[in-house]
DNA sequence: TTTCTAATTCGACGAAAGTCGAAGAATTCA
DNA sequence: TGAATTCTTCGACTTTCGTCGAATTAGAAA
């Protein structure tokens, strides 16, 4: 058994439960490897079990009929997957993909209610969770319907730029950028490179560069 | 006292109290009228109470700089307003307004926080609400992201029509829906009267009736 | 290295959406 | 009832976005 307590104790979730308890969980949990593009589970399916990020990435999406993508979150180490249809007891309404290979437990839809039932930090920490996520996707909504591609570049650039500086995972495509502004790929490229010909940013493989933060913060205002 | 038990059941976060329970909550409640336009609570700002809708319609939206907005939901008698800043102890983020001339009541968030800990229960009910509410911005997203104007005006008409005729409150112009499409009232007209001449549906000035349900779905799916 | 695949870049085009000005219709209010 | 306000409608224009085809570059695999 590899699952340390001390992993356990990097969720929020899990976070609430004395050492003791989580040792008790620990006995429930089912560990599972993920390759590189499988398909954790798919839109309209039920699935029964929340699950936990070991590591890895992954990212919720929704796909249009036409085949477009609106990519909801990258999800990584430390956080959870299928909150959704566990605590809603209804069917997914996104699917989870690796974009990686990485590592996930999980935790039966029952035992999760047995533990909702008994542990009201539990519960507290569920809901704490779940406005989190609101947040998040009141965000999202927010930048689909009244700013420009542009703009929510620049403010995707700004929230993940680490001391100026994006890292780029292998897989963060511009593909992948675009489903997560909500567009497609060749509308990323004209605003990525307008930005380099005006001299705010710089594009490598692995990293975008934040040249000038100012004049980059600006457009983010919309 | 006129706030009925019958009238507390209404709501499903207090539906899993008993009779008793429901007699001492009711005296930690604070009712409040509410005038046409008045505001409920404004973005950024810190509300510390939970609001329970008794009568009149009320609106979630944010605004953008340049005056836009987007509605992320119409709120009407037994829905709640304000579980995020409640729940999530942070600063609201949409502003909240009243339609017409309302009624409501309020707990405290020290309150419901009480409740919360002492009630199974009701954290469930509160679980549930709030996924709720993610599956319908999740699919709010979807709509914006994915599907052009015409899909989610036709889309709105079919979830709101009640035997084929959406019936449109006083205050629900043109203008409030296209903030709820996240689009602007001209757009929203010119979709609509390309029905109208297509003989799709009837426009009134209280009600819109759907005249081919059929025609209209097959816009509707995209 | 060579080959193959995936990602990026570019130009040009068409479609959808947003903007502006203004006029007509309906409703509310005095 | 008349006046004022709000809502709806229209046409023309601009901008942004999405699409297509194709060339180029970079990375991965053989």
């Amino acid at each position: 058994m590899n699952l340390s307590i001390h992993k356990l104790k990097q969720f929020s979730l899990l976070n609430v439960f004395t050492d003791e308890e989580l040792m008790e969980i620990r006995r429930i949990t089912r560990s599972q490897d993920v390759k590189r593009d499988e398909i954790l589970f798919l839109e309209g399916e039920s699935t029964n079990a929340l699950y936990f990020v070991l590591d890895g990435w992954f990212k919720a999406e929704k796909v249009s009929r036409e085949g477009r993508q609106q990519t909801l979150r990258f999800i990584g180490p430390g956080e959870i997957i299928n909150e959704l249809s566990v605590f809603g007891n209804g069917m997914n309404s996104v699917s989870v993909i690796a974009m990686e290979h990485g590592q996930v437990f999980s935790i039966s839809q029952s035992d999760v209610e047995k533990m909702l039932v008994t542990s009201p930090l539990f519960s507290r920490a569920v809901i704490l969770n779940l406005t989190h996520r609101i947040e998040h996707l009141l965000n999202h909504i927010e930048n689909l319907s009244l700013y420009p591609v542009e703009v929510r570049l620049a403010r995707l650039l700004l929230e993940d730029a680490d001391d100026g500086v994006v890292i780029r995972q292998s897989w963060k495509t511009q593909s992948e950028i675009a489903g997560q502004l909500g567009t497609v790929m060749d509308v990323v490229n004209r605003h990525l490179q307008n930005m380099v010909k005006r001299g705010f940013i710089e594009i490598n493989r692995d990293e975008i560069i934040i040249l000038n933060h100012t004049r980059l913060a600006k457009i983010a205002k919309g």
